[in-house]
RNA sequence: GGGUCCAUAGCUCAGCGGCAGAGCGUUCGAUUCACAUUCGAAAGGCCGAUGGUUCAAAUCCAUCUGGACCCACCA
């Protein structure tokens, strides 16, 4: 057996080991040995973007993740980890019109929706069994013949069942409201999605009639008839709530009304302000209360309408310079602060500058009052979000993240689900065009006057027979993430799957989807199946460099974990993203590390060997019969400590100390200490002695291969074959040494 | 404005009431040995500041300083 080629080289055994593993079948979790008397352990993968291509973001997320499975596998579970993409409708849709314009000068609207839909299928296909290779790379034992995509038939029926029992339950209305628009990708983006820069702006002091008010927009201004201030500033207390003032405006003079709300902070500007409700979330809100008109400036391109007179059909940013010039004519501009610093709302996924509009949207109510079927009173989904937290049915680690979690229930609001793009599950609802004109009867004729929500797709109005049309949008990408715990078990349906692996045990992921996913599965699934989606939220960091900088391609500092992994081995990528990566913390990040967890592979390797040559005679039925010394005995004692104290580690998700610790105990103890004291022994004449030694040997090695495997499972298991008694058998479904 | 967190060796962090620790890096030395992807050794710390609780504080409490992040968003 002393076949060993001299240093480990990961490439040689990586693939051959990942073949290995599939042909078993053991990756699905009713092909392990004895899987009837095993209890489920499931996790659901994050589903990574359809378009993408592996990240350092991933990769951690499939270290953490393999890690756990492969510990639980071995401990006895039936484990099910299965895999899946998500077709992220935006992100995905951008990336597909921006390759048609390079490459064709085409818009999608050039092409129509079904032929564009078609176009994105084709990429996304393409970019699917990338990431899947990718992932196969890394070493992960995930479920491939479960494998779900988002927008896959079977999700489809999920999304649409869960949309239709939402709607019917009232909790998806629509109305009118004010929403984050990116006029240039032409669609609404959610709060979540909005990045905030700071600009440098000048801010205009405008003459408002006896009053001055501030603004760093004054293209808005033309609609601009209602002048608020608070109900408690005595410099205006001659003014009335509710008084007109007749005064001269941009585009001349105008009636203005005096309106007092407390919103007003007094101290900020002149503690005077006009409102613009249809761009403005806090005007809006103003106005809401108030009852007051509002008035569209700006168009959904991002032009001036007819009430700007003049300056109709130009776009706000040219518009500006010349609204300015116009005021400054008027005599309405009183000083200018050059310095001011405004803040400018960005969608970060596609980089156009929100604009916000009035538009009619679907919603779903988080406050709306519903019937809970798991606590059998009247809730809200606000409520039982936080009911499932505060309660201890769902732990998210690490706690201080429950806090984050509360506080963002506490202000939430409710959840705008229809973005006006194309990519993405459409919208199940359809209306009646042919106005009910075939309708039997006056209720059927009131029918046809609502929204019809249907699970299939309808051709015509089933109350009247007439031409219908569906709904336009489609359905924000968390949507249908959110049904993912269980639509990938085969929801609505009541499959086996579904009974047995939810609620899911760990869900893990990255702490900056919380808000996005998280907390909406945990919303989803408590209406839907009266149920929690899992019962442990693990939360991992970002990974940065070195420097602790994000990694961004125009600084150059991506690390690529593919790469890494040709380069060094996949188990040494796997490694330097568990250790030091504490729950919830950021992760920094080196080809230096890596590098140092590709000598520790070569190591393990090595001595390996040693043992191995040295105790090839043993098979595990021989080596009970030998008698130990007193000292061996210690040491097979202190390996059983170790082995508790990292199947503990593991159990409370501290796998950064568990890692290091068997790392640790590897080198130091095991290497450098326990084989140099073995050699004179193995050499020496004293046989009870020396067989002693190989039985200690042998047995701390299998053991710490062990405990090693779900850390680093290619060079463990190549190990694991040059084990004379091993032959066959695999690593991967040992038996875990507690 | 509201909230969360962090500060310990040059760097990354662990320790979270009882003698200040690890990895990497640095310096010096070794090398027919399973392994130069190696081994041995050394240097390196007022545990951010101040005050308090305690027999005892890096650890608990308060205040401050510096930093990171999240939420809300101010005309």
């Amino acid at each position: 057996m002393s076949d060993f080629s001299k240093p480990y080289t990961a490439k040689e055994h990586e693939d051959r080991i990942y073949e290995r593993w599939m042909e078993s079948g053991y990756f699905t979790p009713e092909n392990l040995p004895d899987a009837k008397n095993r209890k489920p352990f499931t996790m659901i993968l994050p589903p990574p973007n359809a378009t993408g291509t592996l990240h350092i973001g991933h990769a951690v997320m499939l270290a953490i993740q393999d890690t756990l499975i492969r510990f639980w596998r071995m401990r006895g579970r039936k484990t099910l980890w299965l895999p899946g993409a998500d077709h992220a409708a935006i992100a995905t849709q951008e990336k597909v019109e921006k390759e048609l314009y390079k490459k064709e000068k085409k818009t999608r609207h050039d092409l129509g929706r079904e032929e564009f839909l078609h176009r994105v299928d084709a990429f996304v296909e393409e970019s699917r069994s990338t990431i899947k290779t990718q992932i196969r790379k890394m070493g992960c034992s995930l479920d491939w013949t479960r494998e779900a995509f988002t927008m896959d038939a079977q999700r489809s029926l999920a999304v649409r069942t869960a949309f239709v029992r939402m709607y019917d339950a009232g909790l998806i209305y629509r109305g009118h409201r004010i929403v984050n628009w990116d006029p240039k990708l032409q669609t609404t983006v959610s709060d979540d999605e909005i990045e905030w820069m700071e600009e440098k702006t000048p801010f205009y002091y405008l003459k408002y009639g006896p009053f001055t008010i501030g603004t760093a927009r004054p293209e808005t201004k033309f609609g601009d008839k209602y002048v608020v201030m608070h109900p408690d500033d005595e410099r205006y207390k001659q003014y009335k709530h509710g008084q007109t003032i007749d005064l001269e405006w941009i585009g001349g003079p105008i009636t203005a009304t005096v309106i007092k709300d407390r919103a007003i902070d007094p101290e900020f500007g002149t503690g005077v302000m006009t409102i613009t409700p249809w761009h403005d979330t806090a005007d809006f809100d103003i106005a809401e209360r108030h009852k007051l008109n509002k008035e569209q400036i700006i168009d959904l391109q991002g032009k001036l309408l007819p009430i700007a007179g003049a300056f109709a059909g130009e776009h706000v940013t040219k518009a500006r310079p010349k609204i300015v010039e116009k005021l400054k004519e008027k005599g309405l501009i009183e000083k200018v602060d050059e310095n001011y610093i405004h803040r400018i709302a960005i969608d970060s996924r596609g980089g156009g500058t929100i604009e916000p509009q009035i538009l009619e949207q679907w919603f779903i109510s988080v406050s709306a009052k519903l019937w809970s079927v798991s606590s059998n009173e009247e809730t809200t989904l606000k409520e039982m979000m936080q009911r499932v937290v505060e309660n201890g049915q769902i732990t998210i680690l690490p706690k201080r993240f429950e806090k984050i979690y509360f506080h963002w229930i506490n202000n939430l609001r409710d959840w705008c689900i229809s973005r006006q793009l194309w990519y993405g599950h459409r919208i199940p609802v359809w209306y009646c065009v042919a106005c009910g004109k075939n309708a039997k009867n006056e209720q059927d004729l009131q029918k046809c006057t609502r929204p019809i929500v249907s699970i299939e797709d309808l051709t015509a109005c089933p109350h009247c027979g007439g031409a219908i049309r569906q709904d336009p949008d489609t359905l924000d990408t968390w949507f249908s993430s959110g049904l993912w715990t269980f639509s990938t078990l085969g929801y609505p349906e009541k499959t086996n799957d579904l009974e047995q692996y939810h609620p899911t045990d760990v869900l893990e992921t990255g702490y900056d989807i919380l808000f996005f996913w998280v907390a909406r599965m945990i919303l989803m699934t408590g209406f839907l199946l009266g149920d929690i989606p899992f019962h442990t939220v693990y939360l991992h960091g970002l990974v940065r460099d070195a420097q602790g900088r994000k990694m961004s391609k125009s600084l150059g500092n991506i690390i690529d974990p593919l790469t890494m992994s040709e380069k060094y081995g996949a188990d040494a990528t796997r490694l330097s993203l568990l250790i030091g990566n504490a729950p919830g913390n950021d992760l920094k990040m080196s080809e230096d590390k890596i590098r140092g967890y590709r000598n520790f592979a070569n190591k393990i390797w090595n001595a390996s060997r040693f043992v191995i040559t040295n105790t090839e005679e043993f098979s595990p039925a021989t080596t009970e019969k030998i008698n130990l010394t007193l000292r061996d005995k210690k040491i097979l004692a202190d390996v059983e400590r170790l082995s508790k104290e990292i199947t503990k580690d593991i159990e409370n998700f501290r796998l950064y100390l568990a890692a290091e610790k068997t790392y640790h105990y590897f080198w130091h103890t095991f290497a450098d200490n326990i084989i140099e004291e073995a050699k004179p022994r193995l050499k020496g004449t004293d046989t009870a002695d020396k067989t002693s030694a190989e039985r200690m040997l042998y047995e701390t090695l299998i053991t710490l291969l062990k405990l090693l495997h779900p850390f680093m499972p290619f060079v463990t298991e190549a190990v694991w074959e040059k084990v004379p008694n091993n032959k066959d058998s695999l690593l991967m479904v040992e038996k875990w040494p507690v």
